[in-house]
Order: C-alpha cells, then structure tokens, then sequence
DNA sequence: ATGCTAACCTGCGCGC
DNA sequence: TGCGCGCAGGTTAGCA
C-alpha cells in the first residue's frame, strides 16, 4: 500500500473525519511498532486534532503542543470506524474521537512507526529529506547535477529519500518504463535530457496514482473501502516474464538494490 | 562519501 | 491437506 500515492490518499480521506475531533482517548496494544511508540502519544487525551499534513511518506497529524508523525512501513493503513467495531488482528493503536469514532492503525508487519515532534522542530526522520516530487523544485537538472560521479543503478537511486521522497518500488519501476531508461543505467551517467523525462514520468504517474486513490479510498467509514488503486494501470510492475504492453518483447526481472525490478529490455535503454 | 548487506515482522501463494 | 520456501508497497544501521 504505502508509497506516496497512498500516504497522501490516506491523509486526504482522514481529513474530514479527523480534523477538529478532540482525542478523548488513546489506545497503545502494543509499546512499540518498528521504533517505541513516542511517549508523548499515550498522553494526548483531551488535545484537538488541528490538521494533517504528509511530508514524503509521513503522515503528520498537528496538535497545539506537537505534531504525532505516523509512518505506514510497508503494511501500515489507517481507517475511521464506528467506536464499537470489533478488533482484527493488528489493531495495535486506536485514537477515540470526540463523534464517537475511532481512528485505528492496523500494521501487520510493524515496519511503521509512531512519532512525535515539538512545534516547529522537525523530527530527526525527516530531516535531510529530498524535495517532494511533485513539487517545482523537483526538476531534471537537480538530478542530473546530483547524480554526477555516483555508480549506483538509477532506479536505486530515485529511491533514496534524501534524493526524492516518496517514490517507491512500484512507483519507479513504472516511471522507467514511462520513461524509456532502463533501471540497470549507472545514475551517472543518464543524461539531463533522460532526468527530465524520469521527472515527468514521475510526477505523471503519482499524480495518476493519487486520483485513483482518490476515488477508490474516498469513504473512510466502510470497512472495505480500501481496495483497487492503480494495480489496473501497471504496466511493468510485477509483471516479469510477460509480454511488453508496448512492444511484446518478454520483460526482464532482477534484483537491483535488494528490490524486485521490471523492465523492457527493448523500450528502455 | 558511497554502496552494499542484513535486519526489523507477518502473511500469502506456490510447489511438492 | 500440510509444510517449507520465497517473496512482499520501507527504512535504518552497520560495515567495507
């Protein structure tokens, strides 16, 4: 689930339900997730939720002392249910809300995390992040000069957080493909023209990936409602082994980075 | 600095 | 039907 496209539907389809609720009450199933959950969580009974932000795949949700920085690792989600809704496995945290809702944080394998930050300082997870994608800083040159003498694969490369954030494995491996690069290039030597090709197929396919998102999670209140996404317009991803939906060449399949890759031999270079 | 590896967890689908 | 294996959307820590 959990790459930007998600984080940001995720915070889009909480919004409403959350924003303005008073926390009346918090329940920790468990002390930690991949890191201890922040101390500061268990006491916020009676503080306002004020809004949601997300900053790369971070969740920030603002009181007037602090912000809670939930992260969603690899099988996070986060769902609005009336208060009396049975427990499934791997409810570990539920926020009882003022309208007699709960907000409850299902993560079966622990891999996110539950944080917290002072007002204006921001977290030590967040710093040194790279630019958001979809924002103007964000740009062909800006990879290009960073990406100068490095020899890491480019595919690994986009995704390192202080790079770009948010960009996940789904994400880049159909990005390449839009972009005709192949995912095994040394980042150092794609050209400026290719970076602005990857930036633009970046930027079209999270924002493709956020409007479905968009519709297929808008209710928040359902138990099912989290089901579709973009898994219909893959083009490449997971699909190793069968014929290019552009040109039918057989798709190649690899380990770059300790992360599955996808690509067309023939479309990108 | 860079780049690679292991590690954190559970669930699922596959082949035998 | 059951079991072992490999794999999964992320990120950090640690080592060469």
């Amino acid at each position: 689930m959990p790459e930007l496209p998600e984080v940001e539907t995720t915070m889009r389809g909480l919004s409403p339900h959350v924003v303005g609720q008073e926390v009346t009450s918090v329940v920790l199933r468990r002390p930690d997730l991949r890191f201890p959950i922040a101390p500061e969580i268990s006491s916020l009974s009676g503080s306002v939720i004020r809004g949601l932000s997300r900053r790369a795949k971070y969740l920030l949700m603002h009181f007037d002392h602090g912000s809670a920085v939930w992260h969603l690792g690899m099988s996070g989600s986060m769902r609005v249910f009336p208060v009396s809704t049975p427990l499934r496995a791997h409810d570990h945290v539920d926020f009882v809300l003022s309208s007699d809702r709960v907000l409850r944080f299902n993560d079966p394998r622990r891999f996110g995390s539950l944080l917290w930050t002072p007002p204006d300082v921001e977290h030590p997870l967040l710093a040194g992040l790279g630019p958001e994608p979809l924002s103007p800083s964000f740009t062909g040159s800006y990879l290009w000069k960073l990406s100068r003498g490095r020899r890491v694969r480019v595919k690994p490369f986009l995704m390192q957080q202080d790079v770009v954030v948010g960009v996940g494995n789904i994400y880049v491996t159909e990005a390449l493909f839009l972009a005709g690069i192949s995912p095994r290039r040394a980042a150092g030597f794609v050209s400026l023209a290719a970076y602005e090709r990857i930036v633009a197929a970046i930027q079209s396919v999270l924002s493709s990936a956020i409007e479905v998102g968009g519709t297929s999670l808008k209710d928040f209140i359902t138990p099912d409602g989290a089901r579709g996404y973009f898994t219909q317009s893959l083009q490449v991803y997971g699909r190793g082994g069968e014929p290019c939906l552009r040109c039918g060449t057989t798709l190649r399949s690899a380990v770059l980075g300790q992360r599955a890759s996808v690509w067309c031999p023939s479309c990108q270079k």
